[in-house]
DNA sequence: TAACATTGGTTCTAGTTAGAACTAGTATTC
DNA sequence: GAATACTAGTTCTAACTAGAACCAATGTTA
């Protein structure tokens, strides 16, 4: 019972993930910035603002935090939100000039610094890492979250 | 610039991650446990009692939050600190005799809950998977944090 | 159009998170 | 053996986290 087959591999993803997290994140606090606020300045980069729902759906962050994370990014002054005209329960968030002007500043930067990790690695790898990927996540999927998209 | 071959793996392993976490949690939740303290069960169970730090190392727990995590368990009576003796800095964590049963008892049933997502996999889907994630975590393990063992 | 259900966001709670500063004990080194 | 450096664990802070309860607006249906 203890040499479940699978067991090796889920911890291998908890290490992997942890590890991705570990190393984005060193990047990102020198910005100042948290992982989610980044995650979401660059989902917003380039987009003319969302609401708050699409938000949460790209960035994997539920409603609940979401609003937190927001409200902290407002207090920036990188973001504001606006209301939408045509479904007044509903909230455009889009980048104020400053947050744009970051997202133009360190979205490159970032980009490059992950690119670092990745020397040797080709097309074929990629591939072949996010197909593995994605066979393990089908079968968390919950039916009907199964991102078909 | 948009097109880094690397951003879709990337999101996708944010995405398997989050889905087995969640799937997991769902029944761990059930127990009245959260995912770190049933981590924390588990690691214990079999174990005869474990140091604070080789605990956290285990589940990649960071020490401060090790010491919430654990303090909750203890307010729960699954587990107890007990003091080193050769090092009076060290505390032992064990499981009480009431996390001994609860581990006995509710570890196997997740071990056949987290199962039932695997059906019809092989022994080299899990090493495939396994691999590709382990050549992903390589790229972001720092120097000497490799996990050589 | 009135009753009902659903949806977008906020608020609340209990818990996790990392990191930094701190305490007390241990190890090293001169 | 005294000064110094390191280590195990706690405490503190600011932030994230999911989930549940809630509110207001929207959609549906009789």
């Amino acid at each position: 019972m203890n040499q479940e087959p699978f067991r090796p591999m889920l911890r291998e993803l908890a290490r992997c993930y942890q590890a991705f997290e570990s190393y984005a994140a060193t990047h990102i606090r020198q910005i100042g910035l948290t992982l989610p606020q980044f995650d979401i300045l660059v989902t917003l980069g380039n987009s003319g603002g969302l609401t708050l729902k699409t938000l949460g759906e790209r960035t994997l962050i539920t409603k609940g935090t979401l609003t937190g994370v927001i409200d902290r990014l407002e207090g920036k002054k990188l973001i504001e939100r606006i209301p939408s005209t045509d479904d007044r329960r509903s909230q455009i968030v889009r980048l104020t000039k400053q947050g744009e002007r970051l997202f133009q500043k360190v979205f490159p930067e970032h980009l490059a610094y992950i690119r670092q990790a990745f020397g040797g690695f080709n097309d074929g790898d990629y591939q072949r890492i996010e197909k593995a990927l994605r066979d393990l996540r089908m079968r968390f999927a919950t039916i009907g979250a199964g991102d078909l998209a």
